[in-house]
Parts: structure tokens; sequence; C-alpha cells
DNA sequence: TGACCTATGCAACGGAAGTGCATTTAGTGA
DNA sequence: TCACTAAATGCACTTCCGTTGCATAGGTCA
């Protein structure tokens, strides 16, 4: 729990007890995670703490919004160091038709498209869909 | 306005006075439309016909859906023999954060990625975000 | 013409994001 | 330690968009 105060300290964000829960929860999940399903696990929180919790992480770059195409916004935690908001760092995201869930492939990063002469590219989004690992047994 | 009802008696849609104004509509626009630009220009019409429209154009594969990452659905006319649920044909979509205006680029396919064992991939959506050409001033 | 199916119109619902304001909590300095 | 201040939380709403159920109109074919 230390070390989370000192990771949320270090980006400027006060480390209350709703946002320490948070960001282990956020920590020992291995997939996207929307507000709902937040909601859910905190049943005794406010909805709109949680909200903002998620919108702070993202303004000081803890976490990272997904859209995953199925409407709903979802965060992951970045990873040490990882500025999502760099073009290098962009990596792509699985969704899973039928665990319905969303991962980070944080190894495949989006490749550069070179587009027509007058597009400037400031971002970019790059969502894979399919059968994951765990559904398709391997 | 002949080819427009061949063009949807082909694709098993019966072509109705509003069904003909849509895809009109759709084809003189560059950019992807969402239910409420429709609603705007069609005015007199019910809310819930266009939305049916466009997912009955959709189903018929005469528009393809576009996630532009706005969390607003929008859609645009699929190319004629182009079969979007093919990976071969998915193109990606750039969404211009200036103007608002999402368009297709046809000519570019998305790279197919490969990914770890285990994962199949069954669709795919990129979308590059930034200025467009008309924005950009070039 | 009459039966039938499809398209359209109307009304309402539901989920998710977002906002305004009051209240509590937690740091800061005297 | 106490008072002050700013930030975090809680509560009540609102809005936007997608979606559905059911009644009606309109076109098609026997």
């Amino acid at each position: 729990m230390k070390e989370i105060e000192q990771r949320l300290s270090d980006n400027g964000v006060r480390p209350t007890a709703m946002r320490l829960l948070i960001y282990k929860y956020l920590a020992e999940k291995e997939t996207a995670t929307s507000l709902t399903d937040i909601e859910i696990v905190f049943a005794k929180a406010e909805r709109t703490t949680l909200y903002r919790t998620l919108r702070t992480f993202e303004e000081k770059k803890i976490v990272h919004q997904i859209d995953d195409g199925t409407g709903i916004q979802k965060y992951a935690l970045c990873e040490p160091g990882c500025d999502c908001s760099l073009e290098q760092d962009l990596h792509l995201h699985f969704h899973c038709n039928n665990c319905d869930e969303t991962v980070c492939l944080t190894e495949h990063k989006i490749p550069h498209i070179n587009l027509p002469e007058g597009y400037v590219t400031e971002d970019a989004n790059l969502v894979l869909k399919g059968i994951c690992e765990k559904c398709s047994g391997h």
C-alpha cells in the first residue's frame, strides 16, 4: 500500500483511502475496467466519486482511457514511465466477443500509417475484436 | 434516383421514399453521418424511422457503422462490392479534432497484426485522430 | 377487393456520462 | 492546538443517445 501511496503522490494525486482502494483494484485486475465494474465492487461508495477518481487518474496519467467499441468507457493502469499521449506509447487493445473483456496488449504498438498530405495525426486507436486466449482455450 | 432504387432493391431493401432520400443524403455527404445529423436534416421525419432505416441499411450492407471514439455511432455508405465484414475490406477512419468530422480512408486498409497464440481476430477498428486536410489548410 | 406483411409514427424506457451545489475531510499556517 | 482553506466526497439531477413495444398506415399479391 505504501508503494501505491507513493505512486499517487508522484503523479500529483492526493492518496485518499478511496483512491488507494481503486488503484489497488485496478492493479490486481488484468482487464480494462468500466465505471460500472468499479461501482459494483465498491457498492458503498458514491458513483460520482468513483467517476471523478477515474477522471483524476486519467488527467494525471495514472490510467489511460480505452475505447473498445462497446460504447462504454474503460480504464486501465498505465505502465510506469509510459506516456499514453505520445504516439510511440500507443498500444493496441483486444476486445473478446465471448467474455466481453478488453485487455491491453502493451507489447503491440500501433503501426505508423502514412496519410495523404494535409492530414496531421495526433492520436490513434486500434482495437482488435475476436476471441481471447482464455476463451479460445489456449 | 433510379440507380438508388436499384441499389436498394439489389440489397433486399424496399425502396421507400424515406429510404431513397436518406440514401441520397448519405451519398452526397463526404463524411460519416450520425443519427442526429440525419434527424436535423429530415426534421419532419420520425427519429425511430431514421434510426431503423440506418440499421436496415447496415444489416443489408449498404452502409457500415463507424466507431470514431466520440461515443456517437456514425454511418457511411459502403463502396459497391465492398464487404465490410471481411478483414481485407476493413479500412481506417480519420476523425478531425477541429471540425469534428469523420471520414473513411478506404484506400488505407488496416494492417494485419500478429497476435500471441490463442487470440483469434474477427474484426478490427483503427481510428486516427488529428487535423484533416480541410482544417490544416492543405 | 381483401388479407398480409412491412414500414412508419408515437410514446416511453434505460444506461452511461456529466454537472451544480452542499458537506465533509484533510492538509497548512498562525 | 485551533482556525482557515482547499480539495474530496456525497447527493440530486440532467442530458444525450440508443433502443423497444405497440398501434397505424401503406404497399403487394392472391
